[in-house]
DNA sequence: CTTGACTCTGGACCACGCTCCGGGGTTTAG
DNA sequence: CTAAACCCCGGAGCGTGGTCCAGAGTCAAG
């Protein structure tokens, strides 16, 4: 917990400290996942460590499936004191349903995927392969 | 089994049967999917039942996750009797084995929100919350 | 014959999340 | 001082899979 004195970081040293690449450092501030920074008289872009921890933050939502909408939402929540955790709580339990949804739909995909491999010898006429007759067939799955 | 006499139908018609809409199919033409059909004298696509088909085979590969690219292959293989069936089942092998990727990308995903939601109280201080505090922390997952 | 439903074309536009470009100004190492 | 490396901005472009539009021609029912 040492006084930093507020760290004067350009746009390219946030990316390179984040892993998040300038031009999408920047597309962010456009997109108010970001806000936007103080500026250097040049111009430049003056950033912070919190500039840093945030992008770190948004890359973690990133990952666990959250969309840029979300995120934003998830990060004005993380600053409303008291009624932020609620709603934060419900926002991964909604986004934990959608993955649930999304895995079954894919099983269902991996099993009718699973089966015609099976029936198919790999060789032989095309007449017999099960995965191209299942593809052609009339029935509406 | 029946002998058709080639059944013209208009695109209208085509979509109708196959509930994929007529702006769609005129995009798997430009995208060759669909082959040009024949035209009636006033410049009308003239479809018959094969077109029905290959639209439904479309429809149901969609469904299974296959890319419009893929499927565009699946079609060529499709019409390519012996070396066909061959390569068929070698693509739906590597579908298979996307989907089985992305399901457990998924459940790590799944995972994740599940131990920070189990974690989460749901109300009180946001610094309290472990959604919050493990989006924001330091170590990189 | 009229009316309304259908079809034709080429091209614009949508979401999503970036990524790259040109033409300039700035900063820093040597 | 110079050259390299950095930064600025506005705007275009990408990939995927469509969707929609205007303006003009066609077809079928009444």
């Amino acid at each position: 917990m040492d006084t930093k004195p507020a760290m004067h970081l350009t746009i390219g040293a946030v990316a390179k400290r984040t892993g998040v690449g300038i031009d999408t450092i920047r597309y962010y501030e456009r997109e108010k996942l970001l806000p936007a920074p103080r500026r250097r008289p040049s111009g430049y872009r003056d950033y912070d460590a919190a500039t840093v921890e945030r992008l770190r933050f948004i890359r973690r939502a990133k990952q666990l499936g959250f969309t840029l909408d979300e995120i934003r939402d998830l990060l004005a929540l993380s600053a409303d004191r008291e009624r932020g955790v609620k709603s934060v709580k419900l926002r991964a339990q909604a986004r934990l349903g959608e993955v649930e949804a999304r895995i079954r739909e894919l099983q269902r995909v991996k099993r009718g995927l699973a089966q015609l491999i099976d029936a198919c010898p790999g060789h032989g006429p095309l007449e017999r392969c099960p995965i191209l007759r299942a593809l052609g067939e009339e029935n509406d799955a």
